[in-house]
DNA sequence: TTAATATTGTCGCAAATTGAGACAATAAGT
DNA sequence: ACTTATTGTCTCAATTTGCGACAATATTAA
């Protein structure tokens, strides 16, 4: 890693959401010795889409290809430039201040947010990191940086982005109920929605596949399975 | 200007609305002795909010301060990546290309729109270009790099924003008709509306105040002037 | 002075969508 | 066989939307 590799002042930043415990959940990452929190992040190399840095990144901490992924905002406030952040990261990892004096500089962020099947991820941290770790949105510890802003924002788009876009199947197994769905739309908008409704609502968008039942074990009827239908 | 004051790698890009003659334009800039159309860009300096240069660049091309601005996009493939393209306008304009190779590197641009009234804006090219003139959409020459994706994407997020951000009334003079607030809605849907429902939406809204009528001067009975109740 | 014309503000009504409760069906557990 | 919890679906009212109609009015023509 060093400054002929990556382009200069330009890094992503993602806030990668998982739906676990019927509540939305991100992956954080704590860096060594220092008691950092931040978003999994990293740089663009010379010859790299800035889209394929964010799903090689993605690869890294999660195991996975193909992430459903959206770029939301680029936050380029000089307010976000500390560099006695950064230095205090490389210090604790006995990085060489200056071979890498180029992750010093002042940095624009890309923010991206993708939506992964919980149950398919495998965090793994990086080098500078002991951990990469879900944290439910409500229970975050303090972030470094703009990078609550940055959670909030992602958020926020993806409220908007609800009914748009067909987001909430990208957070659930393939086969999933339409209970399971609904907490996904609750979790996500803040909101309890009225079962009756939602339901109707869904399956006239014609993009769930019904399938045989699901046999729950619970003592009540068993509801069907869906998976979504790719176009 | 040079790699000293000006972040390395990150560029801006710009698509400015207005509304004349019941269409939606843009500016546009033409480079000296090249034939090529780009849109307004332009650089970050070290110690500037990415917005912040944004708006003064802006506000060198339009003279306005105060600029209805909306970022949606980074464009990073690199395919966008042509230095002979920037190579050949620098030579076009008898730059020296060693004290400027920043400039032949590759760029990440951060895109905007801007929403402005069409009547306060005064087009002024810059340095390189030798003009800065308003271009309906459908009329548009045939822009450099990938600057007709940028468009393309702008109008698209535009055309999203349009229920959820009261972005109609920005195209606008203070004070302007139900007529000429339908066309504008008209313009950057690409369809036509009914004007019964669409005076009803709007005013259900209670964003507009009524103003005193409008003398036409025409063969018909005079409309209500409006302005946008500032929140 | 009066009639014709074009456009405006508003209303009415049907169609479509949404919100909320109700009911039968059903997979266990008792 | 009866109870319980939950599901799929339906119905009905409330709300929103699409679309045409009507009176009002500023100007021009007769």
């Amino acid at each position: 890693m060093n400054s002929k590799g990556y382009l200069k002042h330009i890094a992503y930043d993602s806030v990668v959401f998982g739906f676990s415990g019927e509540k939305l959940k991100i992956l954080i990452m704590k860096y060594h010795n220092t008691g950092l929190f931040a978003l999994p992040g990293g740089f663009v190399k010379f010859d790299e889409d800035l889209n394929d840095a964010v799903r090689r990144g993605l690869k890294e901490r999660t195991g996975l290809d193909n992430i459903y992924l959206e770029q939301f905002y680029a936050f380029g406030s000089v307010a976000r430039y500390k560099p006695e952040i950064m230095e205090t990261i490389m210090k604790a990892n006995g990085q060489a201040l200056e071979e890498h004096s180029w992750l010093l500089d002042r940095f624009i962020s890309v923010a991206y947010y993708a939506l992964i099947n919980y149950e398919d991820v495998v965090p793994t941290p990086d080098a500078l990191s002991d951990s990469c770790d879900w944290y439910a949105l409500d229970e975050l510890p303090n972030l470094m940086l703009d990078h609550a802003d940055i959670v909030a924002k992602a958020l926020q788009t993806l409220r908007d982005n609800l009914e748009r876009k067909l987001v909430g199947m990208n957070l659930l197994p393939t086969l999933f109920t339409m209970k399971e769905l609904q907490k996904v739309y609750e979790a996500i908008l803040g909101e309890k929605l009225h079962r009756g409704t939602f339901q109707r609502k869904i399956l006239s968008l014609g993009i769930l596949k019904r399938h045989e039942k699901q046999f729950s074990g619970a003592a009540h009827k068993a509801p069907f399975l869906y998976s979504f239908e790719q176009k």
